[in-house]
RNA sequence: GCCGCCUUAGCUCAGUCGGUAGAGCGAUUCACUCGUAAUGAAUAGGUCGUCGGUUCGAUUCCGACAGGCGGCUCCA
């Protein structure tokens, strides 16, 4: 037996081995419980991959973002093992892995219940214990067709990556088919006896004992291909993890995001609801989330007006004629309601705020002098949101934009875009969030009749707006296909305080709708010239928004939003006057303070306090009083006794026109 | 819009294998006046989501619709 040289790569270094001819990449990793996968010469591999002279091999421990989705899809594997052996009759669709674990889709008569997930996790753990052994094995299209003749998902895949749509099968579907050579892995059990197989590019994991943690989720329809045209399947979600410990760490995050979730604190803090009288996706603000809402609204309009923004007003309502000369109608007629028929003209409720502002703009002759011209207000839109996608206050029917629209000179697009790019981020700290990223969506040339004007208009737009985007030095995400029918656009992507991310912002370029309008302003020359929008929302919509605030602060605002700020907490009856005094003069120094004078005992009211997650508690008793002073305590259970009404007042003030949190 | 699940008091949830319902919290009233996360007692509160069907009888079984939840598709 002949020797070969292959070199074993770590994080830091590498290092020349002479192995024997026919060794497998596990051979080098033998004494490595972590390694579930080898990437030989860039490419990952099954353990069991045989070396050839020359590689770099490298080992993919379970734990690393590779080894995670090798896991994940082994386990989708064993998902798919266990369904077909207690519903036979189950037709495979595609199981890659996904953030946090993977899913499996099926073609069965009857969708699965609650207890057949039981069922067949019981029948999982079997599988796992056996420590069937994933075998690799590569197939011509022919010997998988006719190997997989029961399979006819599996085979439309082949034949899909047979004539060279392959990348178009479906998001997922590159886990099956891949490109190159088909494989099937057999499972085989300690026995050699086959088990089960799978068409699958690999690799897998060596053997299924090598899951170490695993939990079915949930299951729910999903269109065969990601087409609505198209049957749907049933598709089974679970997660697996490299320990127990990180698959409870996981549940636990959930349970977090949980806690946090907008519509359940909404309904605890008592800030908004959907009463059904109203409608699917309308909300009402109830005082307490009306505060919030108005303090967003306040700050962000005086922020508007500090950037150069004029504040205007536009009805709710318009003619038809509106949105065809804006270009709606043609492309989103469906996601806008239904009109109504008054004095012989359709009336739509508004979806958007442009064209009004466009008529703004319109309502006199325009000189170049006052370019950029900003628009901007709080506009109540209405979008017919599909009955399943309606969502807390993240996606609503009602929304209110806080939407901006400049009119620039084509030469002063690039610095409006860039006063506005850092203006939204601005805003958005001040807010209390500050990791983003930007997301770039742009037209898709192959469907070029989604989308309005010329091939050259769209490149400008597009090289101007990534320009700007580049230079905040800002992480920056393609998104082909993602424009609006009228131009490309850069939205700014948050994460929240639990690391989801939100779309937030949203600014668009547009040529078209100045064209369809007929805008024009008197340049310098006195030519008359056509200007470029910018459309702009910062928040998107303060709905959301505010949902999204709900989250990230997990309903314990800064005190500057927060809807009670301080809450008075007598210690006695006795000491209610004394508080009242000091409520009204925080009350003077524009403080949100209530008192309560209930007849809880003042443990319950401090329970209450901080349930409702009150920023300031502030408590006075006959210490207080002979000293002249309040004590404080905060929602972290933090006390400070004593202190001095005047000093009380100041920190609370300082607070607030901080805008820290405290 | 599609698939599945769900809807009982203001909230969270029991319960009825078909004979019109309970708890905790909340609310109201009374007593208590208390130093850092729940004082005690009493009272009120529900055509069991809506409409139809089966039945002697429906909150319970069936259907439609509405609303919600989880996905899919969509998201100017």
């Amino acid at each position: 037996m002949s020797d070969i040289q292959v070199v074993l790569a770590h994080a830091d270094a590498r290092e020349e081995r002479t192995v024997t001819t026919g060794t497998k990449a596990w051979e080098l990793f033998a004494e490595d419980p972590s390694v579930i996968a080898a990437r030989v010469d860039g490419e990952l591999r099954d353990l069991a991959h045989e070396l050839a002279p020359g590689d770099v091999v490298e080992g993919v421990a379970i734990d690393s973002d590779d080894g995670l989705a090798i896991l994940r899809h082994s386990t989708a594997h064993v998902l798919a093992q266990a369904v077909q052996e207690l519903f036979p009759e189950a037709k495979l669709g595609i199981g890659p892995p996904v953030e946090n674990g993977f899913y499996y889709d099926f073609d069965v008569e009857t969708p699965f219940v609650p207890e057949d997930l039981e069922k067949i996790e019981t029948r999982m753990r079997k599988i796992i214990k056996e420590g069937q052994r994933f075998t690799r094995r590569a197939v011509t299209d022919a010997e998988a067709i006719n190997e997989l003749a029961d399979e006819p998902y599996k085979i439309e895949l082949i034949g899909l990556k047979g004539s060279g749509h392959g990348e178009d099968a479906a998001e997922g579907a590159s886990v099956e088919v891949g490109a190159g050579e088909l494989t099937i892995y057999d499972n085989h059990r300690r026995n050699g006896e086959l088990a089960w197989k799978d068409l699958c590019r690999g690799p897998h994991l060596p053997t299924t004992k090598r899951i170490p943690a695993f939990k079915l989720m949930r299951s729910a329809a999903a269109y065969w291909r990601g087409d609505e045209k198209n049957k749907q399947l049933q598709r089974i979600y679970g997660t697996a993890w490299p320990s127990k410990e990180d698959l409870a760490a996981y549940l636990h995050r959930l349970e977090e995001a949980e806690r946090r979730d907008h519509r359940k604190l909404g309904r605890e803090l008592d800030l908004f609801s959907f009463p059904d009288e109203i409608g699917s996706g309308l909300v009402v603000f109830h005082p307490k989330g009306g505060v919030i809402k108005r303090v967003m609204e306040d700050y962000v309009r005086q922020r508007h007006i500090e950037e150069g923004f004029s504040y205007v007003g536009t009805p709710h309502i318009s003619k038809e004629g509106l949105f065809h000369t804006s270009g709606h109608l043609p492309y989103y007629a469906d996601t806008m309601f239904p009109p109504m028929e008054m004095e012989g003209s359709n009336y739509y409720l508004k979806a958007m705020n442009c064209p009004m502002h466009n008529l703004i703009f319109r309502s006199r002759g325009r000189s170049y002098r006052e370019l950029p011209l900003r628009l901007f207000e709080f506009g109540s839109v209405y979008r017919y949101e599909k009955s399943g996608v309606v969502h807390g206050l993240t996606r609503v029917r009602g929304l209110t934009q806080d939407d901006s629209h400049s009119y620039v000179t084509p030469e002063q697009a690039p610095d409006e875009i860039k006063h506005l790019l850092e203006f939204v981020l601005s805003l958005l700290r001040d807010f209390g969030l500050d990791d983003f990223y930007l997301e770039m969506s742009t037209r898709d040339d192959a469907k070029k009749d989604k989308f309005v004007g010329s091939d050259d208009d769209w490149a400008t737009a597009t090289a101007v707006l990534e320009g700007v985007a580049r230079d905040t030095g800002l992480e920056l995400v393609p998104d082909p296909g993602g424009a609006a029918f009228y131009g490309p656009k850069i939205s700014v992507q948050c994460r929240d305080a639990i690391g989801r991310t939100w779309q937030m912002s949203t600014i668009q370029y547009d040529f078209n709708q100045p064209k369809g309008f007929g805008l024009e302003y008197q340049a310098a020359d006195g030519s008359r010239q056509q200007p470029v929008m910018i459309h702009s929302a910062k928040f998107g919509s303060l709905e959301r928004f505010f949902g999204v605030l709900v989250e990230h602060y997990a309903g314990a605002f800064p005190p500057w939003l927060a809807p009670v700020q301080v809450q008075g907490i007598p210690i006695a009856e006795r000491h209610n006057d004394y508080l009242y005094d000091v409520a009204k003069r925080l009350q003077a120094a524009g403080i949100r303070v209530e008192v309560d004078d209930s007849d809880d005992r003042m443990q319950k009211k401090i329970r209450n306090a901080q349930l409702q997650k009150v920023p300031f508690m502030m408590i006075a008793g006959d210490d207080d009083l002979a000293a002249g002073a309040v004590s404080f305590r905060y929602r972290d259970g933090r006390q400070d006794n004593g202190v001095s009404i005047d000093e009380a007042i100041a920190r609370v003030t300082a607070a607030v026109e901080s805008r820290e949190q405290v």
